[in-house]
DNA sequence: TTCCAGGGGTAGA
DNA sequence: TCTACCCATGGA
């Protein structure tokens, strides 16, 4: 779905969404805009971010909503054409909804998805930025995913120019370059440490492409296993991953998941459980489940 | 000190 | 396929 890009002037971009988009429900689809080198400001309904260019150059985004356009502003004369690739990719632009909006229609427990315009996830706007962040999710509490992220950013991504405190996110090479024990000792990542720095390595000398999970030929079923293939990577952080192609028929059940199902049914559910209660959802599973959980979350 | 978090890997049954 | 156990970290 081509994205018109309407105006382009010296430092701010124009773009005009899909009407199904919803900037603020994206924006709050999951917890990514927490995440480094995101940096959310909810009260203006904006999000910032610090992105290293093709180029190597380091440049801050803000990006709001301007009368149902999307409106990025750069603080310098930056590549608009990859400025709008990277916001396309982080808002998912390219990817309609229609078919899952026509079917949330049809069943009244679904009506509000439609109606709000969700459907479309924050992502990163690499497949490794996304992996590294969902690998920091497993097993650990939110706020030391956020401080892992933290450590991994500040110790080994870019410097902006204008603000030295602040850091786009790290490259592969950047990573792969620093021998693992530094890698460990200044991330703090704990077990998960080996898994980041051997997906860094391989990212960076060529045996694994992971932007070539993008291609929608792929069947979902051979993606997911090739995804589950990555070290560190299980059935939760596989489902996540998915969402964030664009592929929802899976489920990623954590403990949360848990939580609020078994408070709705009662009783302590096992993670079968939990896929068989959104199992009659068929392959908008994930979706469904997504907007269902934040849904209690940011209620709570 | 112990438990646990937006789990994953492995071995054994 | 299921269960049990271990895996680093750090806050409660």
């Amino acid at each position: 779905m081509p994205i018109a890009c309407v105006t382009i002037s010296n430092m701010q971009i124009l773009m005009s969404p899909p009407k199904d988009f919803s900037f603020y429900e994206t924006l709050h689809s999951h917890g990514w805009r927490h995440l480094q080198p995101f940096i959310p400001d909810d009260e203006k309904n904006c999000l910032t971010r610090i992105e290293r260019l093709s180029t190597g150059n380091v440049m801050k985004m803000e990006i709001t909503e301007e009368d149902g356009r999307l409106s990025v502003q750069t603080e310098d004369q930056a590549d608009a054409p990859e400025v709008e690739a990277i916001t396309r990719r982080m808002f998912q632009l390219d990817h309609s909804i229609a078919t899952f909006h026509a079917y949330c229609e049809r069943d009244p427990h679904l009506a509000h998805i439609p109606r709000l315009k969700q459907g479309r996830l924050l992502c990163s706007p690499t497949v490794f930025e996304d992996c590294l962040k969902v690998i920091l999710t497993t097993n650990t509490t939110w706020s030391q995913t956020t401080a892992m992220t933290e450590r991994i950013i500040n110790s080994f991504g870019s410097v902006l120019p204008s603000d030295t405190s602040l850091h786009a996110f790290p490259t592969p090479q950047q990573i792969a370059e620093t021998p693992f024990d530094d890698f460990a000792a200044a991330s703090r990542l704990g077990y998960r440490a080996s898994a980041i720095h051997t997906l860094a390595i391989d990212v960076a000398n060529g045996t694994l492409d992971l932007e070539d999970f993008r291609d929608p030929d792929i069947p979902t079923d051979i993606l997911c296993k090739r995804i589950l293939t990555l070290k560190g990577i299980g059935p939760y952080a596989a489902a996540c991953l998915m969402l964030y192609l664009g592929r929802s028929g899976k489920v990623n059940v954590d403990s949360v998941a848990r939580t609020l199902l078994a408070g709705e049914l009662g009783h302590p559910v096992s993670d079968r459980e939990v896929h068989d209660f959104f199992a009659k959802y068929g392959e908008w599973q994930g979706l469904v489940y997504n907007f269902y959980r934040w849904k209690h979350n940011e209620a709570a």
